[in-house]
RNA sequence: GCAGCAGGUCGGUCUGUCGCUCCUUUCACGCAAAGGGGAGGAAAGUCCGGGCAACGCAGAGCGCCAUACUUCCUAACGGGAAGCUGUUCGUGAGAGCAGAUCAGCGUAACAGAAAAAAACCGCUCCCGCUUCGGCAGGGGUAAGGGUGAAAAGGCGGGGUAAGAGCCCACCGGAUGCUGCAGCAAUGCAGUGUGCCGUACGCUUUAUGGGUUGCAAGGCCAUGUAUAUCGGAUAGGUAGGGUUGCUCGCCCGAUGCCGAGGGGUAGGCCGCUACAGGAGGAUGGUGACAUCCGUCCGCAGAUAAAUGACAGGCACCCCGUCUUGUACGGGGUACAGAACCCGGCUUACAGACCGGCUGCUUUU
RNA sequence: GGUACCUUGGCCGAGUGGUUAGGCGUCGGUCUGCAAAACCGUUUACGGCGGUUCGAAUCCGCCAGGUACCU
């Protein structure tokens, strides 16, 4: 895997791919579609404007299921890093040229996970993600 | 050696690969390259105190909140240091709590005669009656009345009708004065006053407190309100502002016409360099302060960076046997900055430092 | 990030230092052929740990959980 390296599409994630502000995160939530990959929910909406990243992405835990500060940064963290390794196969289901992908990443369980558990439920996610696009697309 | 008391310090480290964010430099300006920086002792709780910022502020009275032994430290504090007195716990090292107040007021369930004032039972005197057992009336008492968390300082003597600090000796406390020690709280000695229950609260005295918090607040571009100003309209009225209230003071109407340009979402500033850290010297019991031809530059994200994986080292625990510089397995806490500081409190695997106490052993 | 507040049985809710009201519900009984209604009885609480006090749901600290506002 890590031989992929030089063909250009490295193993990045910058602020760029990043979902912000208000609208854009209200709009993902209201009208995006979502399944679930254990451990995580999946919210995720194709929009017709075309911003600098072709997918964007949004990690969050809720404050309700994990109390602490230091295990929301870690999940955070494990997941944004699995996330990371694997985006490329989300990419190659895209349509190109028309529209983006938008998707969230929320933390269901209610305590801590190591990094083995969240890599699972984040290629299941992304794998899930791919079909429905491409069912739904055509 | 074991158990403990109070205090202080630290709280993993190295290599490789893949990343994140900020700054600087370079360039072919981009999702580039190189170099450098990148969580804590509590970053936490938001319990105090300050800085900083915006708004407010004629004056007077009342109210509200906080603090409360002494001296000192500090930018300030409800924090800290050193000490004083009492009390509770502990064998002890020590720890917790309390400590303004001359005067006044309230509360103290149940029990108990009574919760501080009196009354009641009882004791006792006078007078009257008497069936000589007592009874009625008028006084004097607080020694006894065993309950309670708490009962009018304790004990002995005098005194008395009976009694009582009513008087006296001794003891315990309170308080005034004098002397000595101390900056002081206070201590010791002498002397005067018979002044003598406890707890909590109200009250009172002194000191401090304007309000709101960086989502404060400012700017940009987009955009356009019932802010505001002027005109006509009329009554200094309704009402509003002035820290919670009162006085006082100030402003002052819907609707119409014209001018004018607020907020949300977005971006930028505020935003990280100062009560700064390390080291040394001097002063001080100490908190701390002062000084230096000294060294360091030490997070600034913004749907929110500071990470992931693999391997080794260090430390601890368990197991195995060939008892070792072995092998295998497991573990290494609490916890993540969001304007910044000083404290307090709470959480914390383990390690270290010197001091002190009790018990025990040896000499 | 900041600010304000709350926690009493299964649920709602009173209680300002002296044995925790009341209602709904649960369970049992009376009544009834059986049930409902009614009546009688019964069960279950002060978020946790300390402190003050003779005595704490109440007063004071610390902790936990929850709610609202700046939005």
């Amino acid at each position: 895997m890590l031989l992929s390296m030089n063909d250009g599409e490295r193993f990045r994630l910058t602020k760029i791919e990043r979902i912000t502000g208000e609208r854009r995160i209200e709009s993902l939530f209201t009208q995006g579609s979502s399944f679930m990959a254990y451990p995580f929910r999946v919210v995720w909406q194709i929009r017709n404007e075309r911003p600098a990243a072709s997918v964007s992405v949004l990690i969050s835990i809720p404050k309700k299921r994990l109390k602490r500060a230091v295990d929301r940064n870690r999940m955070k963290r494990l997941t944004r890093e699995a996330y990371r390794l694997h985006k490329q196969h989300l990419s190659g289901e895209l349509p190109a040229g028309e529209g983006h992908l938008d998707v969230a990443f929320i933390y269901v369980k209610d305590e801590p996970s190591d990094y083995v558990t969240v890599e699972k439920g984040i290629r299941k996610a992304i794998r899930e993600l791919g079909v429905t696009i491409q069912t739904t697309t055509r």
